[in-house]
DNA sequence: CGCTACGCCGAACACTGTACGGAGACCGAA
DNA sequence: TTCGGTCTCCGTACAGTGTTCGGCGTAGCG
């Protein structure tokens, strides 16, 4: 199924084709180059855990899928966990980079780092099992993609005329934001589907027991009572964007005072 | 080692003591009440993670620290996830409430703000676990201890002068940046802990690499040139803080205009 | 005394990540 | 051509993992 067209002849792998020896089964000719590469195997990973999640990724079943034994893997990646990292990487290289033009204007820099956040936070949310893996990977902030958007914002920074150390500050802050609030977002909507369910129907559901759960904490009991009921998938998107707002608020206003 | 005090002579165990029958290793009056209890269990699976880190906790092994089987726990606990569950909220147990005297004074908010919310970081980064868990336990925000943190939380607000709105949405950007903020922390320092060194050998040894690979991204360069390299343990701390007060800034800004 | 309920656990099952060694095919040199 | 050497692939094996199931012994109750 994803066999890719320079795979000559897949009945050469011994397995597949048990049969006795014979002219018609014969390796003839054998594959030139390398029947797997990295950017292969880290591709359907990526699929793979786009599909079932991440407890559905297993090295032999990710070998099942390439037409693959799981050990050939290993040739190309050292390890399960340098295999999620350079999928981790492989998400962030499909963001678009914040632009720099016309960056002094704030209106300018603040819509493209709303834009640029944004894109984060949708990548994360539409691939939760990233949150789970965020933790195992350190360093994620030295593969290449991330790089580039790193060095996109702090462009994007430097040209609405911040110095380095200030950009790097609005990145931090920026970012942990995006991170901390895609990561909540995130293990509700795994959660979710473990149970199979739509949110709004599951949030319908679970909101009766969740009243009468914080019974004993008056805020929140009128917090889950008034507020949350009409916001949901919704209310996490607006919610998201005026956080940020506020946030960038508070850059700006460093930023014109002293 | 783990022992409570109501464990009643650890000898009737079959297998810890497989000496022959006689007068002095009878059961005698065997344990009135449950051996195993889910607080324990919870309790030693803390202290499990703590001290050899996610990896390393399995039914098992967490079996075997309490003198039980393995499959003994799962009449406490239903899963392994529930477990995992549980431990965290029992981080969130162990954090002060933000306290809510004299909270209309900006000033005296914004302190309880700062103090709660590095709490909640040096928690993360103090059980660097955490972050792998909070992935995979969706709905944290409905344990008891997040709760009454949270409760908390708004409850300053509330006495602040916010309106339960306005505290939501506080809340949701303070916790969302410290959550990030730690999450990546966390996520470094547990790559540092995999390599078994100190922070700031490691990062001499790293540094050279980095600027190497960096040179593609002129930014980042002269981020990781000029400004990194005296800042690192230290570094974080002041960095968050002065990230949190980015944010306060907004908040109060927001807060004192319409 | 017997009975049921409960807490505990040994064995078993289906899987996991990965080390190892071998097998086959390619390339360049002799 | 033949002979190595190198590279890729993979079957096997090992040491674990989470969890189910059936049974066992005790405690408390009638």
């Amino acid at each position: 199924m994803t066999a890719k067209s320079e795979d000559i002849a897949p009945e050469h792998r011994t397995a597949a084709q048990p049969g006795i020896a014979s002219p018609w089964n014969r390796p003839q000719k054998r594959r030139t180059q390398p029947a797997l590469s990295r950017e292969q195997i880290v591709a359907e990973a990526f699929a793979l855990l786009d599909s079932d999640g991440i407890e559905a990724l297993s090295m032999r079943k990710l070998g099942a899928r390439l037409n693959a034994g799981a050990t050939s893997l290993y040739t190309h990646v050292a390890n399960k966990e340098e295999l999620l990292a350079l999928v981790v990487d492989h998400v962030f290289g499909e963001l678009p980079l914040a632009r720099s033009e016309n960056a002094e204007d704030p209106a300018v820099w603040r819509a493209a780092i709303v834009e640029c956040t944004e894109a984060v936070r949708a990548a994360v949310v539409r691939h939760p099992w990233m949150v789970g893996v965020l933790g195992d990977v350190g360093m994620i902030y030295l593969g290449p993609n991330w790089m580039r958007l790193s060095e996109a914002l702090l462009a994007l920074m430097d040209a609405a005329g911040f110095e380095l150390g200030e950009a790097n500050d609005v990145m931090g802050v920026v970012m942990g934001y995006t991170i901390g609030t895609a990561t909540v977002e995130a293990a509700w909507l795994s959660a979710l589907a473990k149970n199979g369910e739509g949110e709004q129907e599951f949030m319908d559901r679970l909101l009766p027991a969740v009243v009468e759960a914080t019974r004993p904490y008056p805020h929140l009991h009128r917090l889950y009572t008034v507020q949350v009921p009409e916001e949901v998938e919704a209310g996490r998107d607006s919610s998201f964007l005026r956080g940020l707002d506020v946030i960038l608020d508070g850059i700006e206003a460093r930023r014109a005072k002293p």
